[in-house]
DNA sequence: ACCGGGATGTTCT
DNA sequence: GAACATCCCGGTG
């Protein structure tokens, strides 16, 4: 079974479309709750139209830019946070934004933080703001690193990823919206959509 | 089941 | 002023 440590070292100087599903069927953990990925995106700097990096570095994005191993979190539609796992080299800007997960842990918190998913436990994680709010993920946690103990983490429990990942284009998107850069573990009930 | 629209505010043009 | 890496609710079939 892999480490925290190795883990760490998959994010670093590598592109999101090699860790995104890499990153499927690992745990993110925040205190007692916990979640298995079961769906990604990958976001690149530079020739993506549809990342936040796309137009270069801005005060909301600047996590991106920085060191792999980081979650960056953004605000959006005015009310949902997202999170993403920074991937790549400095400067880069390139990430994988956490779509789904299935609940494994803590399924009482994330159900008092959760009031909209009604007792389904099938809604708590399904889809990139339900899983942030269901983890208790918001824009205090911009930044932090994923391999620290003690805050949001990405660990490997031992569940290897799926070796035919499904794939499709990226979800809620204009720009950039003919790149296949999402993935799921197949027949998984609790990818979004 | 599917579809349409409202919520809500930050970011960038 | 428009767009937005979304979610929830109420309508209809």
């Amino acid at each position: 079974m892999a480490r925290p440590r190795d883990l760490a070292r998959s994010f670093y100087k590598r592109d999101s479309r090699v860790v995104g599903p890499e990153l499927l069927n690992k745990v993110l953990v925040h205190g007692r709750r916990r979640a298995r990925l079961v769906e990604v995106e990958a976001y690149v700097g530079g020739i993506d139209p549809g990342s936040h990096a796309y137009r270069g570095q801005t005060p909301r994005n600047a996590v991106m830019f920085g060191p792999a191993g980081h979650l960056y979190v953004y605000f959006t539609y005015g009310m949902h946070w997202c999170a993403n796992a920074v991937c790549g080299e400095l400067g880069e800007g390139t990430a994988v934004l956490l779509r789904a997960g299935e609940p494994l842990a803590g399924l009482d918190e994330m159900h008092a933080a959760r009031p909209g998913a009604k007792g389904i436990e099938r809604d708590l994680c399904r889809g990139p703001a339900r899983l942030c709010q269901a983890l208790g993920i918001d824009g205090t946690l911009n930044g932090v690193d994923l391999v620290a103990p003690g805050g949001v983490r990405i660990v490997d429990d031992g569940v290897p990823p799926p070796v035919g990942p499904g794939a499709s284009v990226r979800i809620g998107l204009s720009a950039g919206a003919d790149l296949p850069w999402r993935w799921y573990v197949p027949d998984n009930r609790y990818v979004s959509r």
